[in-house]
DNA sequence: ACGAGTCAACGAAGAACTTCGTAGATCGTC
DNA sequence: GACGATCTACGAAGTTCTTCGTTGACTCGT
């Protein structure tokens, strides 16, 4: 018996192209199927029709709400930007860092130079921690 | 015109099959299909020849490396565990952390209570960047 | 040397993902 | 009210991923 309210999508890992889109939906708020193509196709060539399928398999997934308000439907993310980062972390720390978001830390930090400021945050984050 | 070397394969993304089977051969060292099956059939249900199959195209793909002695072959990982997180931490803070690792970091760290020993690393290793 | 067990290779099937062509609905303008 | 532009919906094709059944080869013990 899988319950499963219709409010709550039980949420999904994104795919490659759909992650793509919701970048663009977190970069620039609510948009139409044209607005997202047009920011899509500057980087990259990529069909009208293929964003538009793309965001419809995304609504039924329940990664996207659509708004059909009028000709062209609106578009936003189901979930905030810092949700999904939470979640992409915590699946790659489950998958390459025994679990331990404290190691894919480190891991991260050893790969480039922060900047003094980041450096900083970083100090008050575990100051806090360490109580 | 693609030319890419023999020795050197040009490295490719693991799938999610594909990286349960390296995390058991970085974990277990090098070992034939069977030893492999073996541990992950602990966890899942999971045929013989779909461990079989899927290490061939790893082999493909230059995943992992092959010897062919004796009867049963014996596989390796191509890759490092670090060198993959690596590969996959710079992945994922392209994707959703404007391309800093700092900030992946960062977002980390706010997910779970470390323990005492780590935050002494990351002070450690933040000592040594800020010089 | 025969039979049971174990192995790699191959092919195929099904699912998920990506792409896009075509068709039909809708809107604005003249 | 008809034309052109724009939109959604649908379906299909191609690719990748995952799974496994079957086949043929090899090995060991008797």
């Amino acid at each position: 018996m899988t319950l499963s309210s219709a409010t709550h999508a039980p949420l999904k890992k994104p795919t490659e192209a759909e992650l793509e889109i919701l970048r663009v939906l977190w970069a620039k708020g609510p948009a139409t199927v044209r607005d997202i193509h047009d920011v899509l196709s500057d980087t990259r060539a990529t069909g009208y029709t293929t964003v538009l399928k793309t965001l419809q398999i995304m609504t039924e997934k329940g990664l996207v709400e659509r708004e059909e308000a009028g000709k062209a439907h609106i578009y936003s993310p189901a979930m905030r930007e810092a949700d999904m980062q939470t979640q992409l972390l915590k699946d790659l720390s489950e998958k390459l860092f025994s679990g331990s978001p404290a190691l894919l830390a480190m891991h991260a930090l050893s790969l480039q130079p922060a900047s003094e400021d980041e450096l900083e945050q970083i100090r008050a984050l575990i100051a806090a921690k360490s109580k």
